[in-house]
DNA sequence: TTGTAGGCGTTATCAT
DNA sequence: ATGATAACGCCTACAA
């Protein structure tokens, strides 16, 4: 085996590219770009002699120059508004597990609660010219809308619903939830409702989901009390603390979210309130704890790596020029019924 | 303003590059660039003009091509064992943040606790030329060392403590964590131990410190069972039930996690066992909960969000060719002693 | 099945 | 302060 790689002067070895590992199998570099990349229409001899060649050279591609050459950069981005949330964490994982399946690698970028942000960080991401992108949620800046069209990408919008996506979309109905919880609610007997909520987009649709079914019952009283983002256990408490100084009478708590619901049932039990003898109270997410918790806590469930796995595949299918069935994938949500209503 | 970006034929229009900002400029792509990059050395008429050429002609860079070019791409890699864990995704979080603070994209890759798939995706990280790598961890396969090291890329490991890091590293003791329970939960007077454990390697190595000073005090038991990964309420639950099936006496549940630790809270009380009173319980990572749970969880608190912070600007530092005051940094851990023990 | 030529869009380097 | 030229490392397209 001869020499190879020999340092230039004293700097740097310089790493080995398609040409080294051309020289060092005897073969021309286009070759060698084949055996690598496109296998079956290369000799079984000739892709050996490659792999020998790569191994002694100690190749690595670069997808900088390879992408640049064909366009394809096998990267997706994908923007989410925080990922230390349990909601959207699980198809974060599944999108990047899906997506590492179909080859592709995922740039994380997280864009907070604001259009404005979300449209810087679109323009910076398309400098790297992705083959797909995925955004959380359909609220975005026309700015945004412009030039992520303009761009041609293909793009995932997830976790929320809209009869105009702008191109493919997997998500569920953030109205019919509420709608949903306050028909659920009000069956069970419950009229006094307060609500303890975040004022993410999608949780304030929810919200007049609940409040506008409510309201066309014409038998119920609602009062809210807003807490910040992220909604932590701690915000479930105070969250019940505020609405009870509002000095209303309450049957029943709604909540933007598990954890605030949980915090809110701790809340009542210090309080010496009794859930759900006293107080109904029902959630948001199917967070691991809501099962067994004491009591359970009733609440929303939605198929979280479902709609990480479905974004991967149907973007992936596009990208490699695959006819999509549909563009648009509602995967629903289930009422999950426990002793905390 | 005269017509730009001709359709090709019937095609797709091509995007712009920087030449066609020049010639819309009436410049040389090269003042075009240094106007985009380094505008301090270019006379302020001038780069005015490139800014309105940009937006006349809707130019988006192309970072492959400029990655090609100058051999930086602005990217790190991060690699982590999972994401929807809360412990990591904190961290994760302040790594994307920082970053992008600073200038650079997140690659998100997630490896599962197995050092081969790390070795596979440390591979294929290394084809986008990441000016930086992050890796959870210190145990890698000897192979993926290799290729790291000649690679020559800038890596800093987190959540762990070696005196023998790869480059850089931000972590702390797992094994000096586990030292600090056993002797906290000896102090209270705790001597008959059950442990509810996950088995990844650094909870692993917790165990052990647990269980080494146990054995140095001499007059205590222990019983250990192993739950699945990932960590959750139920397995919490499910251990617990476990440790009593095995007819020993306890008098303290030590958790390598507080969501374990609060299903054991809840199986105990479900039991009709009292925490405190009938059983001492700690937990580990001070989540959220931990602090509002009733009883509150003893935990051992890790600031998660500055392991992602420091990560990301030392390893910026040092890409920048900063010289780092230090390559390890070890940020240390608090036992937080509340009702449950 | 393999090879040759040229270009992808940018930046480093040297010149003006 | 700006421009010309030559890489950067790979792939498309065509040729053999």
């Amino acid at each position: 085996m001869k020499a190879k790689n020999v340092p230039q002067g004293s700097g740097k070895v310089k790493s080995p590219t398609l040409e080294d590992v051309a020289r060092e199998a005897g073969l021309s570099p286009m070759t060698v770009s084949r055996a690598l990349n496109t296998p079956q229409i290369v000799r079984a001899a000739t892709v050996e002699k490659v792999k020998k060649a790569v191994a002694v050279t100690g190749y690595i591609p670069n997808l900088l120059a390879g992408g640049l050459a064909s366009k394809k950069s096998k990267l997706i981005a994908v923007v989410v508004p925080q990922i230390n949330n349990n909601m959207f964490v699980d198809s974060v994982q599944a999108l990047s597990d899906q997506l590492a399946k179909r080859g592709y690698h995922m740039l994380l970028c997280v864009s907070g609660y604001t259009e404005e942000v979300e449209t810087e960080i679109v323009s910076a991401i398309l400098s790297r010219r992705p083959d797909g992108i995925v955004l959380t949620g359909i609220q975005h800046s026309p700015e945004m809308k412009r030039i992520i069209l303009s761009s041609g990408v293909p793009v995932v919008e997830i976790w929320d619903l809209t009869p105009t996506p702008l191109d493919i979309l997997v998500g569920f109905s953030h109205e019919k939830i509420g709608n949903k919880i306050a028909q659920y609610m009000h069956d069970k007997g419950y009229r006094k409702f307060g609500l303890i909520w975040t004022e993410d987009r999608r949780a304030s649709v929810r919200k007049k989901g609940v409040i506008d079914a409510l309201e066309s019952y014409g038998d119920s009283t609602v009062a809210t009390v807003t807490v910040e983002l992220p909604a932590t256990l701690s915000r479930g408490r105070q969250g019940l603390g505020q609405l009870l100084d509002l000095n209303q009478q309450y049957d029943a708590i709604i909540c933007s979210s598990d954890t605030l619901a949980q915090g809110a049932i701790i809340e009542a039990s210090a309080r010496g309130l009794s859930v759900p003898r006293n107080l109904g109270v029902i959630g948001f997410g199917n967070l691991d704890f809501a099962q067994h918790n004491v009591p359970s806590i009733s609440t929303i469930s939605i198929d979280r790596w479902r709609v990480g796995i479905d974004a991967a595949n149907m973007l992936a299918d596009k990208i490699e020029g695959k006819e999509l069935a549909e563009h648009v994938i509602d995967i629903g949500f289930e009422l999950i019924e426990r002793e905390s209503s």
